[in-house]
DNA sequence: GTTCTAGAAC
DNA sequence: GTTCTAGAAC
């Protein structure tokens, strides 16, 4: 099965760079004699499609046995030529094998370490019966021998400099890996991480396994007898079967194996306690969002993490990103890894890891201070997949620290969770916090799938990984206490300094989120994002006086208040996020707010300012905490008709917010009340800046310091309003007759506007 | 947000 | 026939 999945990988990465040449390999065998290192590699050897050299210290010296120098320079010159090479010699602790993963050869070579952790008998009994051994270790002596190697043994880690490590604990393993070795063609390469390391937890690898194959395809699920992929997740160790239940007359034996595996578990333990403290590099894991229950397709989503990661890469410093999943097999790593390296990312700041993502550190040996979770609307445990394995991982603790940041989720949105000390996750794996993140659904069979709508889909899943990332920045920006630098300022809001706590983004009000759930996990979006009809529905199922009984039924129906922004709704968000692209759009550039020309002005003078703020998308994202931004769009919009009054004194400006905008980002609309342009066409316009639907910025400023959010309702029926002129307040039939009223009306504005600064004027002189 | 256009309103 | 609106597509 793993042979397949390579095989599949091949095909990719080969497309399109067929003249590239294969990188070549450095396989370090560890394990005691007796293990099958030799036999191991012959049997690649025999049948490989790539060029392969065994460095064997039992014969290195002219068939004698040699020094570890002699094989040092012998590997050394075998991969400056492309030979792959196996170093066949027991490499049981840390320090014989880290000269070979230092050795430099001119070019970049993948260490690899293929563990033969058979069980000790076996190996005895192996080097007991065998003659002619090039090593000769024969006879009676091996058992003396093989039990005080195994007594030091100490298993490899990733953080030795390893970017692969196989251990097989049977034969089973053991043919799996030499089939995927054999396979392993010139310019093939096999996923990089830690495979079938004895696992103290095998209940959430199980509930893994059976949610990996409830979703993947059949094909990819392979006998648990032939596969890398399953051996790594054994649902009863082999191994400590034939250590207890073994029928040797020789208790030395017994001995041994028993010994061997206490030590295993001692040292995968021991040392996690040890350099848990130890501070490295900061790391965010994450799966890829929505590509399993969630159906998301593969090959799109790729696109997309690679874009993102690409997007934000380089804002990470010393920090890292690293694409995880658990399967070997797995289709969108394959695919993220061809798309990085063609867009030359920088391996050492993004790659993929085959892995659980509970178990990084303690089976994988990969440090991830954060780790990311595809959570479920609720931000609660269940579901299966990465979303249970981490709740169960993390324990009660990730519950209750979630339940004090959010309640929901939206598609596309993150919030960011710092793991309390007493969690396993925290202890065990170093893990700080976690990251939710929800993705959009495209699966039909769940509730409220995005029904193959790409669009929409693309869109969410897009800022599903900005949030991510996001909030890994500000992590990030919470650690390093140092000022930040001009290019960062550009890219990120002021609040990102401070405690992630303290950021609104991590934070959903529940009032303006109201998010229809199903019985699972999953998020429920309504088919039409906004709209009467939908209230129609309800209001015809559920009559007013039933309503309080329907609960978490029919009464939910309208659901969430919030909504999926299009592409073109996109550019003020895009323009806020990264101002050094559109200098020449932008009128002043302050630390948080822009000002610019709105592209399609419906007056004389009309005018953006735009809050920097990542997570604003409009009035409904305003909550108390935003206070000081609304106060500063304020004054900068007041200073910008103040100056526009300067040059045209017959000017009157109103400074407001549209309740329900169609772009996203906070913006403050300073517009001159002539209203005299072409591109004011339809009712829709008009009343969006004369009714309710335009909210006063000084109002909304005091709604916000009395309230703590501001009130949304009845957007639609505004916007559908009668047309009158916004001074004598006469209807009009149409547009045009209204343009041409408004163009001679000369009556003075209502009270209304001309009371507590609605409306700004110059100064009488 | 705009553009396009069918069809309603005049 | 022309003007205008409103909904869909982008």
């Amino acid at each position: 099965m793993a042979v397949d999945h390579n095989k599949k990988d091949m095909d990719i990465d080969n497309k399109g760079e067929e003249e590239q040449k294969g990188k070549p390999v450095m396989v370090i065998l560890v394990g005691a004699p007796g293990s099958g290192k030799s036999t191991f590699c012959e049997r690649v050897m025999g049948s490989s499609l790539r060029p392969w050299t065994r460095i064997c210290q039992d014969t290195i010296n002219n068939g004698k046995a040699g020094t570890k120098p002699q094989c040092l320079k012998r590997a050394a010159a075998a991969l400056k030529e492309g030979k792959s090479v196996f170093i066949d010699r027991c490499n049981l602790d840390k320090e014989q094998r880290s000269d070979f993963i230092k050795l430099d050869c001119g070019a970049q070579v993948d260490a690899h370490a293929v563990v033969l952790d058979l069980p000790a008998k076996l190996c005895i009994s192996r080097s007991i019966k065998r003659t002619g051994h090039e090593g000769n270790l024969q006879g009676g002596k091996a058992a003396a021998v093989v039990n005080r190697m195994l007594q030091k043994k100490e298993l490899p880690k990733l953080n030795e400099g390893f970017t692969r490590i196989v251990f097989c604990h049977n034969e089973n393993d053991v043919e799996a890996t030499i089939k995927a070795y054999t396979a392993l063609g010139p310019l093939d390469t096999l996923s990089n991480g830690c495979f079938g390391q004895k696992n103290p937890d095998a209940k959430i690898q199980l509930g893994i396994m059976k949610f990996l194959k409830k979703v993947e395809a059949p094909s990819s699920v392979g006998s648990s007898s032939d596969s890398v992929q399953d051996s790594a997740y054994p649902q009863a160790s082999d191994a400590n079967n034939i250590c207890f239940k073994g029928t040797t007359k020789d208790s030395l034996l017994l001995g041994v194996a028993s010994k061997e595996v206490k030590e295993s578990e001692n040292l995968a333990k021991g040392s996690v306690d040890a350099d848990v403290s130890v501070d490295e590099i900061t790391t965010l894991a994450f799966p890829s969002i929505s590509t399993a229950d969630f159906q998301f397709n593969n090959e799109t989503a790729s696109d997309i993490i690679v874009e993102k990661v690409e997007e934000f890469v380089n804002k990470l410093e010393n920090a890292r990103l690293v694409l995880v999943d658990l399967s070997h097999g797995s289709k969108i790593l394959s695919l993220v890894r061809t798309k990085a390296e063609k867009r030359n990312i920088d391996s050492k700041k993004f790659f993929t890891f085959v892995g659980n993502i509970t178990q990084l550190y303690s089976q994988g040996g990969l440090r991830c201070n954060v780790i990311a979770n595809a959570a479920n609307w609720r931000l609660k445990p269940g579901g299966g997949g990465v979303n249970a394995a981490i709740f169960t991982a993390a324990g009660l603790a990730l519950e209750t620290a979630t339940k004090e940041r959010a309640n929901s989720l939206l598609p596309g949105h993150a919030v960011v969770v710092p793991l309390p000390s007493d969690s396993p996750l925290y202890t065990r794996e170093g893990v700080s916090h976690v990251i939710h993140v929800l993705g959009p659904n495209m699966n039909p069979q769940r509730p409220n799938s995005l029904n193959n709508d790409y669009n929409k889909g693309c869109s969410i899943l897009r800022e599903a990984y900005t949030s991510l990332f996001t909030g890994f920045l500000s992590i990030l920006r919470s650690r390093s206490k140092l000022p930040r630098r001009i290019s960062e300022k550009l890219a990120l809001t002021p609040l990102d300094l401070k405690d992630p706590s303290l950021d609104p983004r991590n934070h959903l009000t529940n009032s303006d989120q109201k998010i229809k759930r199903d019985d699972g996990c999953v998020y429920e979006r309504s088919k039409k994002c906004k709209g009467p009809n939908d209230e129609t529905v309800a209001d015809i199922s559920a009559p007013s006086s039933t309503y309080g009984k329907v609960t978490g039924d029919k009464s939910k129906l309208e659901g969430p208040t919030s909504k999926t922004w299009g592409s073109w709704a996109q550019a003020l968000y895009h323009i806020a996020m990264h101002p050094e692209k559109h200098k020449d759009e932008l009128l002043e550039v302050l630390d948080d707010v822009l000002v610019l020309n709105d592209l399609y002005p419906k007056a004389c003078k009309h005018l953006l300012v735009l809050a920097r703020h990542e997570g604003l998308d409009g009035l409904a994202d305003v909550h108390q905490e935003h206070l000081q931004w609304l106060m500063t769009m304020h004054a900068v919009g007041l200073k910008w008709a103040e100056k526009l009054l300067h040059e045209d004194s017959s000017l009157v400006f109103r400074l407001g917010y549209h309740l329900v905008p169609s772009m996203r980002q906070l913006h403050l609309h300073v517009i001159s009340q002539d209203f005299n342009s072409n591109h004011l066409k339809n009712k829709k316009h008009w009343n969006s800046f004369n009714t309710a639907f335009f909210r006063d910025s000084v109002d909304v400023i005091e709604e916000i310091k009395n309230h703590g959010k501001a009130t949304i309702k009845d957007e639609d029926s505004q916007l559908s309003m009668e047309l009158r002129c916004h001074r004598c307040r006469s209807a009009h039939p149409n547009i045009p007759r209204l343009k041409s009223h408004i163009s001679i009306c000369q009556a003075p504005f209502p009270h209304a506007l001309l009371e507590n600064g609605h409306l700004v004027l110059a100064p009488k002189t």
